[in-house]
DNA sequence: TTGACAGTCATCGTTAACAATAATTGGCTG
DNA sequence: CAGCCAATTATTGTTAACGATGACTGTCAA
C-alpha cells in the first residue's frame, strides 16, 4: 500500500526519473526516516537510484526550491533545518490554507471524495492499531494532503504537500516525545464537521488541530544541531 | 524604480545568479512583456544574461517547477500556456489565500505595513496617470504580493508571488481588451477595509476583485495558440 | 502548383573530464 | 600527550565536447 505511486508534482515538464527521486525524498522526510541535517551526497544518491549525477543534481535543486533541502555551496546538500521562525510561518500558512480548504469542502461536500477521506481514516486506524509507526506518521501527514486533493484544486494540493512535508521536518526537529502524531480523533472530527456542512466548526477544528501539534513542539531546543556542535565548541 | 531588486526566492540555497535570471523572467511575465508560448531558447538566454548554459538550464528548471515555463523534451522551454482549468484553479487558490491574508491583516493591522501599502497605491496612481502601461500592470499584480509581504509570512509570500505571476500569464492569454488591469479603486477599498479592521468586508472585496478579473477573461478563446495551429491543422 | 522527401542546420540532452573547494588524516613540534 | 600544520582524498562545481532529436529548406515528382 505504501508503494502507491504519487504523481509527483503532476508537472509534465519534469522528467519522470527526477520526479521519482524527488518523491522518494519527499516521502522519506514525511515519514521522518530522513532526519534534518542529514547529508545527501551525490555519489550516494546516484548509487541509490541508479542514475547519473545530473539527474540527482536537478532533483536536489527542485527540493531546495521547496525548502526541503539546503544546498550549501561546495559542501553539499543537507536535509533542511527549519528555524523556529520558518516553523511558525509554515504552520501559520497551513492554518490559513487548510481552514479555507475545509470551508470550501463543507460548503459543497462531494460524497465520493468524503468517502475516500473516510477510507483514509480507516487506514490510519489500521496503522495505529498495527503499531506501524512509520506508516502512521506518513498517513497522518497525508490526511491533510488528501484534504487538498478532495478539494480538487491541484495548485493548492501541490502547495499543501510542500507545507505538510516541511511541517514533518519541523516536528522531527522540535518534536517532543508525546504528540508526535496527530491525536486519534481530531481527523475524524474534522471530517465529521465537513460532512454536516459545518464549515466554521471544521475550520475551528483544523486550526485547533494544527495549533495542538505546534504546542507539542519545543522551539527552543532543536534536535538537529548534531553538526552545529562543531562550530559551537570550536575555537 | 522598476529596477528595484526583488529578493528573488529569499532562498539562500539558490545561486544568486540563477535567482536573478528567474527574477527577470518572473518580472517579464508579470509585466506581460513575455507572452505565453514564447520560446526561451538556451543560447538566447545565455547571451542575454551573459552566463553559461548550465545556469540557464537550472533557472529554466526552477521556472518549470513553478509552472511558469513549460519544458518540452527535445524541443525547448516555452512560456507556459495555462489551460482554462489551471486558470480556474489558480484564481480559486488566490481567493482562498488572499482572503485569509487580508483577514489576518485586518485582525491585527500594523500601521507601518499599511503605510507601505498606501505608498504602493500611490505608485499605482502615478503609473496610471502617467500612462506607463507596463509599469501599471506590474504594480497591479505586485499589490497582491505586497499584501502577503505586509502579512510578514515569507512562505505565503513566495506562494502568492507564484500564483500572481501565473495569473498574469492567464490574463495575457485570455484577457479581453478591457479589464486587463485592476479597476482603479478596488485596491484602495481593500486597504481601507483592512484599516478599519473589517476583515469580513476586506475578504469580500478581495474575492469580488479577483472574480471581477476572472469575469474579464474569455476562457474559450485563447490568444496563445499560435503554434497549436500546426498540430490542429496538421496531417 | 503542391505535396512529399531528403539533406542540412540548429538546438537540446547527456556524458565525461577537469578545476576548485572543503574534509580528513597523518606527521610534526611544543 | 595535545595542538597545529601540511598533504592527501573525496566531493562538489564547471566547462566542453559529443550524440540525438526536431526544425527548416530546397528539390523533385505528381
Amino acid at each position: 500500500m505504501s508503494s502507491k505511486k504519487l504523481i509527483s508534482q503532476g508537472n509534465p515538464s519534469i522528467d519522470p526519473e527526477e520526479a521519482h527521486i524527488v518523491d522518494r525524498i519527499f516521502s522519506a522526510v514525511m515519514e521522518q526516516r530522513l532526519a534534518p541535517n542529514t547529508k545527501l551526497s551525490e555519489p550516494k544518491l546516484c548509487e541509490t537510484f541508479g542514475v547519473g549525477r545530473m539527474r540527482v543534481r536537478r532533483a536536489l535543486l527542485l527540493l531546495a526550491a521547496q525548502g526541503i533541502v539546503d544546498l550549501q555551496s561546495n559542501k553539499g546538500a543537507y536535509v533542511a533545518c527549519p528555524s523556529p521562525i520558518e516553523a511558525a510561518e509554515v504552520f501559520h500558512a497551513r492554518v490559513l490554507i487548510e481552514t479555507g480548504i475545509v470551508r470550501d469542502l463543507a460548503a459543497a461536500p462531494d460524497p465520493e471524495k468524503l468517502e475516500l477521506l473516510r477510507e483514509h481514516l480507516g487506514r490510519e486506524d489500521s496503522a495505529r492499531l498495527g503499531g506501524e509507526r512509520s506508516e502512521l506518521i506518513r498517513l497522518s501527514g497525508e490526511f491533510h494532503v488528501q484534504l487538498a486533493k478532495a478539494h480538487g484544486n491541484s495548485v493548492l494540493g501541490r502547495v499543501l504537500r510542500e507545507l505538510v512535508t516541511r511541517a514533518s521536518l519541523i516536528v522531527g526537529m522540535f518534536g517532543t516525545s508525546r504528540g508526535e502524531t496527530c491525536p486519534e480523533d481530531e481527523h475524524s472530527r474534522i471530517l465529521e464537521a465537513i460532512s454536516r456542512k459545518d464549515g466554521d466548526e471544521a475550520a475551528r477544528l483544523v486550526q485547533h488541530h494544527l495549533e495542538h501539534i505546534q504546542d507539542g513542539l519545543d522551539l527552543k531546543q532543536s534536535k538537529g544541531m548534531n553538526d552545529d556542535l562543531k562550530s559551537i565548541l570550536g575555537t
